[in-house]
Formats: C-alpha cells, structure tokens, sequence
DNA sequence: GAGTGGTCTAGACCACTGT
DNA sequence: CAGTGGTCTAGACCACTCC
C-alpha cells in the first residue's frame, strides 16, 4: 500500500488484477503493446516492459506477431510414487508380460505410439558430485544410460532422465551395459535381478530451477515454467546405494506424487484427551 | 548451430558460458552493463537485456547500484517425508514431550527463536476447487488456517501454508476452532485425535510455479527462482479425505524428500535369469 | 496493407553505492 | 565524486500474421 509502484509494475499490476478477475479469461487475448502504450501514456518499451512481467509469472503466453494471450494451464501428468512398487512387481513377471510396464515409465499423458524413444549408453569416470553420494572414490567407473523421448511431428522434448549405476554392480552381466538392449523387458530393476540386486528402498529428492533458453526451447517451454528436477535413489537390501537418476519435468504439465502410509497408533484415539 | 543468434542472445550465450566454465565463479562480479555495452558496441539496453535473461535463468543476481554477480546456491533445507510418521509419533505423547516437535514443523534451516510465528483461523465456505477434491458440496463449511513464519529482522517469509478441514469433522472439540490455542502440543495429528481421527495414509501432490512480484518480495526472491508447491492429504483409516494442506516452498533453499520402502520379491533375486 | 511482436539505438534523469 | 542499476522516451527497421 505504501510503496509507489513504477509506472511498469502499475500497468503489470492493473493487467494482472484484470486477468486473475476474469476480465481477461483463460485463452483471452490481451491489449497489444501501442494499445496499452496509448491508454497509459507510455512508450512502447514501456508497455512492452509490463507485459514481459506477466510472462515470467507464467500468466502470459506470447505468441509472436499474434498478440499475447492469458494461459490455459494444460492437464498435469501424474508421475505416482507407487509405481515404484508396480514397477518392483513387474520386474518379476515372466518375460511375455514384463514387456509392457518398461517402456511406460518415460510416458507422459501421451500415447506411447506417438513418442521416439533414445537410449545412450556410456562409462565415465564418476564426478566429485556423484562420487559423494554414492561414498566412492571420485573416477570410479559408472554405467551412465542417458534416456530421452521426443515428439516425432515437433521434435520437442517429451522426457529426458538420466541414470548412474557404478560399473561393478552390474559388469557380471555384460548384456547391461549394452543400449542395443533397450528396452529392456521388465526395466531396470529386472536389470538389476540379473546380478542379484533386489532394489528395496527408493528416495525421491525433488527442487525446481528456470531452463536455460536452450532447454526451454527443448522442451518448447513458454517463458514462466520453471522445471521440476527429480533425483531418485535406489538402495538395495543392505541399505547400499546402487542407482542415482535424475530426471527433469516441465512444471506446467507435470504433478509429482507421494504416498506415505502410516502406522496404526497402539490405542484408538477415540480414548485420547487433551 | 545452424540458427543464428540476435546480439542479445549471442551475449548472454557468452557470459552464460563463462559463468559455466568458472570465468566468472560463484560470487563473482559481472562487467557492468556500459562496459557490456562498449564491449560488443551496443547500446546499453541491449546489455541490459543480455544480463536480464541470466537473471531469469537464475544465475546471476542483481544487486541495485552495485553490479550482479554470479549467483551462489544457498543451502537447501530438507522437507523430509519420514517427518509425517515422526508427526504421527509424537502425537501420542505426554503432553510435556508433545511440545517439541509441534513447532518445529514450520522451521526451515532457522532457528525456531528466530522466526515470528502467526496462525490465522477462521471458517469459509467450500470453494468449488476443493469440494471437488474433498468431494463434498460447494459452500460446505471449512475450518481454514493460515500458518506463516517470518524473519523478525528482515520481515522476510520462512514459511507459509494453508490447512483446510471440513469443519463437521472436528467441531465435536471447540478447542480445535480456536487459534488461541496455536500451538498446539502435538499438532494437527494430536487436535484430530481427540475426535476420534487417525491419519493413516498422507499424499503429497508437488509441482511448481513462478512468484508474483508480491511473492517474491515477500520471500525475498531473487528473480529466476521458482516457488516449490506441495499439497498434502491426509486420509484417516476409512480412507476418508480428512485435511488438505498446501504450502510453498522457495525452490533455491528447499528440496523435498520422499521415502518409499519396497517390498520383499517371494524369491531370491540371485535365481532370477532374463 | 494494417497490425503485431522482435530487436535495437541513443539519448535522458534518477537514487543510490562506493571511495 | 564517478559508477551503478532503475526507469523511461521516441524513434527505427524487420518479419511475420491476418484479413
């Protein structure tokens, strides 16, 4: 109340208070910038100024030479942290039917038909960063599978996740290491089967972060979605970390979600008293 | 490789990989916007926009009248799933050992001495958003509460989240409407008990999103740096949707963290072939 | 062809920081 | 005091969209 606002941040804020009312609907187009520039007495600059705010809170999608409109949120996918278990589940499967949960771990609200999967496979000498975590020493060698899935028609990032498994634990079965393999039925954790890994406990570490430009051009991400970044760490029954993957999602479309259950109390609250 | 780029975007490509190959580390001072701008002879609005895009990216801060520098990440504070069965825990203490951990659930990497505490209840009808998520009828009254922390020295946020429970479920205890009694030892689990609820099962819902320019002054957000949104619910032992909880989080000192255990495969996974 | 946003220039005044 | 970023103006040319 207090403060004066700039002539920008009064213009971003009339406009803003105008699209949160429904003044300026979902899909609404907004004023051009000689529009605003002759009802507020500015300069172009100016009105360009307090448009650009409202792009990077994500309210404004620009549309070049087409005028700005007010964002549609699109449908979140939800990435659900039972299908850890669902995935553990499937890795037991005969052959035949292990086939079909692998390859949906990377799906997104799209069909799986309409999406150009990529699997890289290298070893690298662990970085000081990973070599931390994992409690090794830094150059051990580590399996790193870089997987992406694309739209074929744009060409535009559908996933992108990355994972790190140190070479020892999985060099006695050689076919892991090769990406000819992929995809491979039952996933990683039947991978992991094959060297008498049991995955038992998984952690997920979730943050945010803006995208490069080159990354929200990848992604095709309108200015204003920050990406969600998931590292998950998988630890065997010995509590020893075998598997870190990182995995980014755009934030507009995509939910994560985390089931914790609880144990029961020993008596029923019913008796409880302040 | 084969687009070209405006000036603007060759110049923050440039810095950008500076700042990456540690030309300019973490804390270092930039080249001041004139000096950008005789640099690559352009005009100082040019460099201005260069340096406006690495601000977005959130990689580099300004700090008015004094220059910008690369941004050095802060310490992520840990929001740890493993807290909703501690939360569950101590709920069934004495009422002495209660205390503790009750406050403690809003803290962030601060002491709890110093943060500024306040507690806002009062009773609205349902909105349409979160009838549907409760599934109830719209105008069903709910008790809602506002929790916020803040720093009394800046005025800063340190934490903010929302909590909303039909009221039918708890006004058997009037105690609980009233936030006179904040804080309560033991917490919400404690206040639910004493009406006979136990929470059985939590989902937490994450996604992420840009401040408003109110926000980020109210966090004391750098630009470029995305808000962490989690809503939690909290399910009883007949499965009924009892609370909903949401909270922001600043996405540079937080990360989320979530714990999932799996269970046993019926065999040894050492037998197991592909 | 009129209108749009993308980009850029060359100024200007201001409030504040550092020394 | 010189230097910094904050704000703003009044132009300009461009490529593209839509009618």
């Amino acid at each position: 109340m207090a403060d004066e606002l700039s002539t920008t941040a009064q213009i971003t804020s009339d406009l803003r208070a105008q699209i949160q009312d429904h003044t300026f609907g979902p899909g609404a187009l907004l004023p051009s910038e000689p529009e605003i520039a002759r009802a507020y007495s500015v300069s172009r600059q100016t009105a360009r100024s307090a448009l650009r705010a409202l792009e990077q809170e994500g309210l404004v999608t620009v549309r070049p030479r087409r005028g700005r409109i007010v964002r549609v949120p699109p449908r979140r996918a939800v990435r659900d942290s039972e299908r850890h278990q669902l995935e553990k589940d499937n890795a037991i499967l005969p052959e035949e039917a292990r086939g079909k949960l692998g390859e949906a771990e990377t799906n997104l609200a799209m069909s799986i038909h309409d999406q150009k999967f990529a699997s890289r496979y290298d070893i690298i000498p662990a970085p000081d960063e990973l070599a931390t975590v994992f409690g090794i020493v830094p150059t051990t060698p580590l399996l790193r599978r870089r997987f992406t899935s694309t739209d074929p028609r744009t060409g535009n990032l559908l996933s992108d996740s990355v994972s790190y498994i140190p070479k020892v634990f999985v060099e006695a079965n050689p076919a892991i290491l090769d990406e000819r393999n992929e995809p491979w039925p039952g996933g990683t954790l039947h991978q992991l089967s094959t060297v008498g890994i049991e995955i038992m406990k998984v952690v997920d570490e979730v943050t945010a972060r803006m995208p490069s430009s080159t990354e929200a051009e990848a992604w095709d991400l309108p200015s204003g979605i920050p990406l969600l970044f998931c590292r998950r760490l998988s630890y065997d029954r010995a509590g020893t970390l075998i598997e870190i993957s990182d995995a980014w999602y755009p934030a507009d479309r995509t939910e994560l979600r985390f089931v914790t259950p609880l144990k029961p109390w020993p008596d029923p609250p019913q008796k409880r008293k302040k």
